[in-house]
DNA sequence: CGCAGGTCCTGCACGC
DNA sequence: TGCGTGCAGGACCTGC
């Protein structure tokens, strides 16, 4: 479930289901779900097993979940502390089931976790659950990394490997002027701009397309020739996006993207433009003027608007 | 065959 | 010449 609001609704299902338990068991059932942890599959079963899930956290699309020692130890000092790092990828899914669920067809690691006494009991009468990935083109994955200090606020933490990330629109230190400045000083397109995860983290194909049409800006825009009120519009009009998607549960168009309780989302009924090719444009339409919606192919994937409303710019920067 | 919601790595061009 | 940076394109996967 790729783009942040279908990763915020999965956080919020863990910190729910999962939080303050300790990990019993770990089984990798596909090496590559685990490429990225430092010493593989093996090792990631070995150093997750026995820990304690803390509460956890998000920026941008990537989740993770602080880890502590056993319930009876003290909690460790943030520092040399290590998460459990959740990326979904195209196709990833975290799904909170109880052990004796019928195993997904693209199962890849399942993650046994152990009763705490205050947590639901399920209808077989134990309260153990399991948190699994199921993951199809295993894009996404999981690791083990260390908690480091942030750049620019150092007494809050996050994993090593998401340090190059940038804070995402709904984090309440997101600097949209700071971001004006950056767009500004690059000389690329407006879409290739919002998907660097590194200048503003958390938007992915179709929020990109979403928030353009809101600002009524095309995705070929050169970067360095927007002006004050035109970030504002466009940064603005990503956040009214995700919070409107996360309000609906994310966005589904097929089972393959769930909250941890395997339910989809609503908000594809809601979309303006991503997927709607040769639909008429809501805007134009209730300005009762008549507008098609077009796809084009472009880095390697595509991108929807309405060319009324979001002319192409006279100097494009694809 | 083309297409799918993401990230990462490589190679190129450029400036110091 | 070498190095760092920014940018574009392809690689990585499976299934419909």
């Amino acid at each position: 479930m790729p783009e942040l609001p279908e990763v915020e609704v999965v956080r919020r299902g863990v910190a729910t289901w999962a939080a303050g338990r300790p990990v019993s068991a770990v089984e990798v059932l596909d090496a590559r779900s685990t490429r990225r942890h430092d010493g593989g599959a093996a090792a990631f079963e070995s150093q997750l097993t026995g820990r304690r899930l803390a509460a956890p956290q998000r920026r941008g699309k990537y989740l993770w979940v602080p880890l502590a020692g056993r319930p009876d130890e003290e909690p460790a000092d943030p520092h040399g502390q290590q998460a459990l790092v959740v990326h979904l990828g195209m196709s990833g899914q975290l799904l909170v089931s109880t052990p004796s669920d019928p195993v997904q067809r693209h199962l890849r690691i399942r993650i046994l976790l152990e009763d705490t006494g205050t947590g639901t009991r399920t209808a077989e009468g134990g309260s153990a659950l399991e948190l699994r990935f199921v993951d199809q083109r295993i894009f996404g994955g999981l690791f083990l990394d260390p908690l480091v200090p942030s750049a620019d606020r150092p007494e809050q933490f996050l994993p090593a490997s998401v340090a190059h990330i940038a804070r995402d629109p709904l984090d309440p230190h997101f600097d949209p002027s700071a971001v004006h400045r950056r767009l500004r000083s690059r000389k690329t397109g407006l879409k290739r701009a919002l998907l660097d995860q590194s200048l503003v983290s958390g938007i992915g194909n179709i929020y990109a397309d979403e928030a353009l049409w809101r600002a009524r800006l095309h995705y070929a825009r050169p970067t360095e020739t927007l002006n004050r009120g035109e970030s504002a519009r466009l940064l603005t009009a990503v956040q009214d996006v995700m919070e409107d998607a996360l309000a609906q549960g994310g966005t589904s168009f097929d089972a393959l993207y769930v909250n941890v309780n395997g339910e989809s989302g609503y908000f594809d009924r809601s979309l303006n433009v991503y997927g709607q090719a040769g639909r008429m444009c809501p805007r134009c339409a209730a300005e009762g003027r008549d507008s098609l919606i077009v796809k084009d192919r472009f880095m390697n994937r595509s991108s929807a608007y309405c060319p009324r409303c979001q002319p192409v710019p006279r100097r494009a920067r694809w």
